[in-house]
DNA sequence: GTCGCGCGTGAACAATATGACCGCAACCGT
DNA sequence: ACGGTTGCGGTCATATTGTTCACGCGCGAC
């Protein structure tokens, strides 16, 4: 029973965005695509169907927007009925009380859309380790296993960088523009941490390429426009 | 509001425990002890009342043996009626199903009896901080926000050393460290000591991973940073 | 006695910040 | 308008360090 693979039920109401869910999960070892719902209330009847057909659900890849119900309505839901499946939130929304909310709600993951499928498989794969960390003891545990448990279900995230950026570096710059509401040069940056004028502006660069920091020239001064840099609080949508 | 103090209720029917709960909270910055219920029903009430009250709970320390109710129950009956508030479990039972329930019933952490006050502060610390990453950004977050706030309610994983670090070793390393003011690089560590520098390096990573010693890159000269590595005078609370 | 395991070592390989150098794009003086 | 000045953008070779790998040494178990 804990080796069997993990039935999944997808709702979401975009059919192209169920689709592609269902084709990440096909791609994924260990888990199978058990259904899809398209609104609320047909999760539930899924979830209760399942259930009693004793091919219980073990999670939901939840969108938080749906035609009748909110993700959170239908996360809350289910524990009313009693139903103590896992849900994964997988949203566009980024509103902070909907996070809070969904921690509360017993979700165990939340994904921003729009997501690469490395990410998806990252996600998918804590939650697998969590499972078996939790499979493999028997009936009791201690402190410190159930820490263990808990940690590879929250882990961080390592986005992939590219070679050539050291993740040291790469939070540095990053901590030094969110402090900043002011657009910063890379002059600035050079001054501020201490690194050289060159290392600075590949973060910068690499940055502004990826969409996290938007980058415009400065004009008004003799020489060739310097860039500066200023941190994006709404991420390229 | 983000800096004002989490208002925890204590759900306990032991007196002694309760009260024991209620002593370390009071040591605790930055968490006020609201009140004590003995059962679900009248934690369950104390909870509706605060609310009403305009003086919501934030935070739920849960016994999960009550006399009335489970207290996996009083979670889910919280859900149902819409509370948002946060729970960490504290008991004794070790079954397995029951860490599992907590996770999908939305329960943030989860403490297994007996306890020392060293871990009760580190896992409130740990919320405290959750709080905190949610709390400074104003409306929207982009993903790694999102993991951020996910991952400090992980545990700093302590691990048992994991096996390539001989304890001699590792203590001469750290007592190398202590009596040191400036932060030491891990070629200094190699001559001081006599070993190799994969030897050096493999247990300062180790230390900086563990969150004992702070890392970070020495920047100015030519060539690939070197590591620099600090131990921490004031362990971060 | 030898088999295996834990731990440290040296050397080859990969990563990454730096200084130097050149060219560009905007101001400025005539 | 037009060439000169200025200061930053872009690219390289170079210097060091981090990382990995396979090996060796010592010790306990069988």
């Amino acid at each position: 029973m804990p080796d069997a693979d993990i039935r999944v039920l997808v709702v979401e109401d975009e059919a192209i965005a169920a689709e592609a869910h269902a084709v990440y999960l096909g791609r994924l070892a260990g888990f199978v695509h058990a259904g899809t719902a398209r609104d609320g209330h047909s999760a539930l009847r899924s979830l209760a169907e399942a259930e009693s057909a004793g091919r219980p659900i073990d999670l939901v890849l939840m969108d938080m927007t749906l035609p009748d119900l909110h993700g959170l309505d239908v996360s809350r839901r289910m524990r009313s009925a009693g139903l103590m499946t896992d849900i994964i939130a997988i949203t566009a929304v980024r509103d902070l009380k909907i996070v809070r909310g969904a921690v509360a709600a017993g979700i165990v993951q939340y994904l921003i859309k729009p997501f690469t499928y490395a990410t998806f498989a990252q996600k998918l794969g804590q939650y697998r380790d969590f499972r078996l960390q939790l499979g493999t003891q028997s009936r009791v545990t201690n402190q410190s296993d159930v820490d263990l448990a808990f940690a590879s279900l929250r882990a961080p995230a390592e986005l992939p960088r590219p070679k050539g950026l050291a993740e040291g570096t790469l939070s540095a710059v990053v901590d030094f523009l969110k402090e900043h509401e002011s657009p910063v040069s890379s002059s600035e940056v050079t001054d501020a941490l201490g690194i050289s004028r060159v290392t600075a502006r590949r973060y910068l660069e690499y940055l502004a390429d990826t969409g996290t920091v938007l980058r415009s020239p400065r004009y008004g001064t003799p020489g060739r426009p310097e860039n500066e840099y200023s941190w994006m609080r709404i991420p390229r949508p």
